[in-house]
DNA sequence: CTGAAAGCGCTAACAA
DNA sequence: TTGTTAGCGCTTTCAG
């Protein structure tokens, strides 16, 4: 089944088959509906192989997901899912690598014209694999800013004015002395841009509103421990910053059983957030924009001319149940 | 940077590179060394599509991944990216396919060549893709196992030997009241193979040991509550398996305030552990083996006749400390 | 053990 | 608006 088979059965030539399908030239009416019919009639499907051959476009994508054991896994697979569902939309495939394939995965990508472009997850401020993007002639677009954008196409929430705007809220609300839950420390000490930010945006806030505030950073397995520690350490807290998905129902939980069910102390959760939490004053990641506008942004590249951006969502706090005026001792 | 360019560089014909780079026919050692300098002096990659078109062959198998609320997105990704890497070990790249295109993604993928084989996980015991995969005259591998395996390759985890090994070890122990946790509510309404089998195993193996023995399907939000109602109207209880990944902490953690810390009240755990409950006595799930698996399948079945089959891996109980002879009253 | 050459199925000039 | 045709870069007969 090729496409001649197919232009003989409609009565054109290959070449108009492959127009119809291309659209890259006009057609009319009746000779397009006679193609699209015979298409149909013979079940027919281009084979990608000869086309990537002879148009030099794959129609495929590749996109590298981040493998670590720090990483929350379910947002992960929220971007997966949301560039496999742009991709489509715009036509193309997504060819999935890892994280430890390395640079090998994408030169191997890139040199044997697999794809037409590369999306990259979980950048960090100084990525190894952003020199080799660079080298590569290959357009890409990463989700996360890393510490130099130059000649770089960026998407990403502005963490830093999230970690601002959650400052903003409790200060608004009359909270003097807030902490921020955070990451597992080894997402800062491998430096992840989206952490680091959130935190800088954070302290900044909280210095020009003269806010006493701390940060902490946790795992799931001490979110409980953490938040006795506030409870107990911390008399005059009154306000709290959750920048952690999976520590946010433990420490729920243990703030209760310390009877401080919010908005006894406020919470404001920031990031990917389960089912069941929606009542909470929240900034939510919005992992399916990001990954559409990163899809988008990669077409773009792929043709046309380069027009290296950062683009920086604007965070939008939602106000929940779980944030009030503080109740203080006085 | 083509073959051509390989061969004139390495004073060879363009068959002779093809012949190094497949291995299809032998070739003094002189000669391959020299080609293969040649290659890696230019840095050549051949092209995939050209390959492709020429081969019959595109070297790269899709992954079908589940979407659904409810399946424990960890261990979807701990599958995923076993399938990536065993792939890569066979030449392969994979190509990813959400649940949500249906068979609208397999027939494209199968018709235009793009991928040699498919795998497909969380299969339902009557599931709507299986029909496709048999039309579809497409190698394919699943991850699970339907109702009716006639002319399917499928691996999995034998869920039925795992839900009785827990019954067995407990029976061994000495319990003879026991509670079986399982997945949400909705896994087993659309008759997900796993779940349906471990249930199985475990009812069985009850009757056979003569243990009364309780089921409760259970979500994460759920958890707490459920486990104050077992302790509550199950006074006799002493033994617990839980087959639910994202509701052992929870558990657990009830548990512990209800002054039932395993081994007070044994647990077995069954499924993809998080790390942290390492102690615990469980079955676990084998996914980088089942995925590496699968795609050792897929070869065979690529590249050779059919061989459908059913492979169901042994569970292996690990001891831990979570379990012990009941304390009862008498 | 190696070469020559005929395609693989499609796209995109070029021509009409 | 449509057709003709020369490749795209590789694999694999067929010949030697």
């Amino acid at each position: 089944m090729r496409i001649s088979d197919v232009a003989r059965h409609a009565g054109v030539s290959p070449s108009t088959v492959s127009y119809v399908l291309s659209g890259k030239r006009s057609i009319s009416d009746t000779t397009r509906r006679r193609v699209l019919d015979s298409i149909d009639a013979l079940g027919y499907r281009p084979h990608a192989g000869a086309r990537s051959l002879a148009s030099r476009r794959s129609n495929v994508l590749a996109l590298v997901v981040p493998l670590r054991e720090d990483v929350h896994v379910p947002v992960a697979m929220r971007f997966a899912v949301s560039v496999v569902t742009a991709a489509r939309a715009h036509d193309h495939d997504v060819l999935l690598l890892t994280q430890g394939e390395g640079p090998a995965g994408l030169h191997r990508v890139a040199g044997s014209a697999m794809v037409d472009g590369v999306i990259v997850m979980d950048v960090e401020t100084e990525d190894a694999r952003v020199p080799v993007l660079r080298s590569l002639d290959l357009p890409s677009v990463l989700i996360g800013v890393p510490a130099d954008t130059e000649a770089l196409t960026c998407v990403d929430l502005d963490f830093a004015a999230a970690g601002a705007a959650c400052v903003h809220h409790l200060a608004d609300l009359g909270h003097r002395d807030i902490a921020f839950v955070g990451q597992p420390a080894s997402v800062y000490e491998r430096r992840t841009g989206f952490a680091e930010r959130t935190l800088a945006g954070f302290e900044a806030a909280a210095r020009e509103r003269g806010v006493r505030a701390t940060s902490h950073p946790c795992d799931p397995a001490a979110a409980r421990t953490l938040a006795a520690e506030l409870v107990r350490d911390r008399p005059d807290l009154t306000g709290l910053i959750v920048h952690n998905e999976p520590s946010l129902a433990p420490l729920l939980e243990a703030l209760a059983d310390h009877g401080r069910t919010p908005p006894e102390t406020s919470v404001v959760a920031l990031g990917s957030l389960p089912p069941g939490v929606a009542e909470l004053t929240r900034v939510e990641l919005p992992a399916e924009e990001l990954g559409a506008r990163a899809v988008a942004l990669l077409m773009d590249r792929i043709d046309g001319p380069e027009h290296p951006e950062v683009t920086l969502l604007e965070p939008r706090i939602i106000l929940g149940e779980s944030t009030a005026p503080p109740v203080r001792p006085d």
